[in-house]
This record gives structure tokens, C-alpha cells and sequence, in this order.
DNA sequence: GTAATTTTATTCTGGTCAGTACAATATTTG
DNA sequence: CAAATATTGTACTGACCAGAATAAAATTAC
């Protein structure tokens, strides 16, 4: 049930404005609302679901977010945030092979708790679930897959310069096929696919990308390397 | 509205059973359904929207399909089937290169549709989507992506057989990469990306897997070609 | 110490949800 | 032609939904 006793410690130290104080950090908040979010999806997920992972009230959800759609969108930010930063570091390994590893180690990571709880990604699946109906979901979630397009592009560039990758490789094509490995990830984590099977794919999808020989563009004939 | 006038078109020519014939033919209305469940999802198909696309009315659904979840389930595999047979039917390509190249077109085909509508695919995302809180949904949806992963297998066995791809392949771990696209086809179709630069991705993709070297699967080492 | 302000708890709202009751309809059987 | 049976249409049910009204609480301002 619902405990939403006062948390001191949870306020900023910034000068109080008058009225009673929020009783709850709102970035906390957030997060435990795109747990929530993210098990269930959009639609599925309720007021009482999100009071209850909260910790708050109708009416403080309501103060702090404006509706549940907007939680939505900052959940979904928020997720979308965190997994970005957690990808730009995998990819800072040395060689490229080491950073496609460790990009879809850190994924699994998130999409296959420890537990063994399967949630997939939040962007990929569920937001893009509820892509048809939902303009704005369908225009963050373009946004967000894009953002990480450009993210592994640029580690593609860096590729290429270091001449890991053939000169003829374009990096947002390449990028796309990267990312592709990712979003399978996370569809077959959740339809519940094993750690031990997906590490063997992530395995095999660096293996074929780190190691292609392929060029890989628009413009770029089936030419036989 | 709901227009449910007799269609003794739709009616088996088998001897008919006493009693108020169907007025629907429940083959029809579970393909309706399934358009449906594919645009908005499980929990937001309300059992209006289901009325209205199937034409009849709720005590006839009930009696046809038993609840909204068992008709559901029906859609979903009824959905999966002709997509098998689709990819099936694709993958009789004679170079596995083409055959590649139609899996993704015809992937393509049924993920947007002619007018752009974009819908994506009802196993990798909109059933995936429930399979946290629906382990029968999670069940039948991991089934189904399983039955891919062998067909694709099998194709790429052939492909092995005739000297298309390295013995050492594993098809199964090289399968679930090329399904693996499908997936990510799938997920940036209903997001939005334009029908061209999923060709291309579509392209990349064929480009890297069918010319690959790399040996893939379970205990192959890192070797350099 | 009271007023002003902001937040929170409790209760409630109108609408929607999945599903069902019941009467009418449309057939076949006897 | 009436009875039996299966299906359909209309209206309805209890539960649940997102969201809001109201009073109380907790602060700061004066």
C-alpha cells in the first residue's frame, strides 16, 4: 500500500517556497513511474499502478506531472536519457569490436534484469506499441531511435577512420544495422528469450559486424569483396 | 455502424445444423480482428473497436471466440500463419542472396501498408508488448518467433549445402541475426521511418549477411578470415 | 497568531471497460 | 404448425478507468 510519509531528505536545499512542502522527489518519482510503464506499456498501466510504484497520490501525480500522458513522455525521456549515456560510455571501448560487445552487453543488461525478470527496451517496444495511435509517443520514439542511430554512427566514423571498417562503409547505414541488433535484443528478451541465447547473439551480431567486409551504403553496388 | 445483414455467401455448403445460422464467417471476422489488435495493441482494443471492425455484436462474439483474450490468441496465430507462409514462400528463392532480398521485401510489404499507414509486425511488437503481464501471450509469441528462426534455418542450411555461406556457420545462431533485421524492420516501420530508407536498411542488411565471411555460432573463436 | 499558499489524503465523478441477460429472429426437426 | 435450437440485437451489469472536488496539513509571509 501507499506510504507517502514525509521524506526530508528527498527535498532540494534550495529556499523554500511557501505552502507545504512536496513530500517526494519528482526525478525518484519518475523513474519508478517508467519501471512501471515499462512492464506494462502505455495503455495497460493505471492511475493505481502508478500511485502504488510511486509512492504518491492521485492529486500530487497530477500537481507534479499534469496527466498521465505527460508521466508518460517524461518517463519515457528519461529512460531514453539514461540508456544513451549508458551506450555512449560502452562505446568508448578502443576497438570497435570491444564497443559493439560491450554496447549489447550494457543493453542486455537493462533488458534482462538481474533477477531474471525480462522487460525489453522502453523505447523499442513499448512506446513503439503504442506508435500507431499516439502521434506524440510515435514522434519521441522516432526521435529517441535516431538519437542512438547518430550515437553508434559516430563510433562507425571512428571506426572507419582507424581503419577497422572498409572506407566504403556509410555510417549511418552501417549504424542502422548495428542498432537493428539491438532492438532484436530487446523483442527477444521479452518474449523471453534466455541470457545464455542472447549473449550468443550479441556474440554473433559483433562478429558479423565488427568483422564484415562489406561495404555498406546507399549508392554502394553488390560488388564482391 | 454495425451492419450484420445474412451473407449466405460466407456460409458452409456443409449440411446445416438446426438453429439461427451464423451471419458471419468467423474466419473474416477473426482477420478483422487481427487488424485491430495490430494497430492499437491488446489493452487499448477496446470490444467496440473488435465490433465495429469484425461487424457483429458482442453476445456474437462471445459466442464465436469465447472471450476477448481467446480471440486474441486467435488473431495473433492466425496472423503468425500467414506470415510463415509469406516467408515461406519468399525464401524458395534460388540464390540465397534473392531470397534474403524477398524475405525482407515481403517483410516490408505487410509492415507498411500501400496507403503508408505504418503498422509494424503483431508478434515483435504489439504482442511482445504484453508479454510481461501475459505469459500466455509471451508464450505463443516466443513460439512463433522460434518457428521464424527454424525456417530461416533451414534456408540458411541450403545456403550452406551450396556452397553460398561457410561451413562453419552455425544456421540457427546465423538465422536469428537474419531474423534479427525483421525485428528491427518491424520496430522502425511503426515508428515512422519512410518506406525508402527501410529498402535500404533492407539492402544493408541483405549486403551484410548474405556476403558475410565471418563464421558464426556458439564456440566459433574470433577468427580473421 | 492569522493569512496566504502549496501540497496531500480521502472521496467521489462521469465515462468506459469486458462481459452478460433477455427477448427476438431464423433456421431445422417432428 | 409448434417445438427445439442456435444466433443475433438491444439493453444492461458490476468493475474499473482517468481525472477532479474538497478538506486537511504544512509550510512561509506579514
Amino acid at each position: 500500500m501507499t506510504h507517502s510519509g514525509k521524506n526530508k531528505e528527498q527535498i532540494s536545499t534550495k529556499i523554500r517556497a511557501r505552502g507545504r512542502p512536496r513530500a517526494f522527489d519528482p526525478a525518484v518519482a519518475v523513474d519508478a513511474a517508467q519501471s512501471a510503464f515499462l512492464r506494462k506499456g502505455y495503455a495497460a498501466t493505471t492511475l493505481d499502478d502508478l500511485s502504488e510504484a510511486m509512492g504518491i497520490n492521485r492529486p500530487s501525480l497530477y500537481g507534479a506531472f499534469g496527466s498521465k500522458e505527460d508521466l508518460y513522455v517524461r518517463a519515457l525521456q528519461a529512460y531514453a536519457d539514461r540508456m544513451a549515456t549508458l551506450f555512449a560510455a560502452a562505446l568508448r571501448e578502443a576497438t570497435f569490436s570491444k564497443a559493439l560487445k560491450k554496447l549489447y552487453a550494457t543493453a542486455l543488461d537493462a533488458y534482462v534484469a538481474d533477477d531474471g525478470a525480462v522487460v525489453g527496451c522502453m523505447v523499442a517496444i513499448t512506446a513503439v506499441a503504442e506508435a500507431v495511435e499516439e502521434d506524440g509517443i510515435r514522434a519521441q520514439a522516432k526521435a529517441i531511435m535516431d538519437n542512438i542511430d547518430q550515437l553508434v554512427a559516430q563510433r562507425v566514423s571512428r571506426a572507419i577512420a582507424e581503419g577497422e571498417l572498409s572506407g566504403e562503409v556509410k555510417p549511418r547505414a552501417f549504424s542502422r544495422l548495428v542498432v537493428g541488433m539491438l532492438h532484436s535484443l530487446a523483442v527477444r528478451a521479452r518474449a523471453g528469450t534466455s541470457r545464455k541465447v542472447l549473449d550468443e547473439m550479441a556474440d554473433d551480431a559483433v562478429r558479423l559486424l565488427a568483422h564484415s567486409k562489406a561495404p555498406l551504403g546507399p549508392g554502394v553496388r553488390n560488388a564482391r569483396p
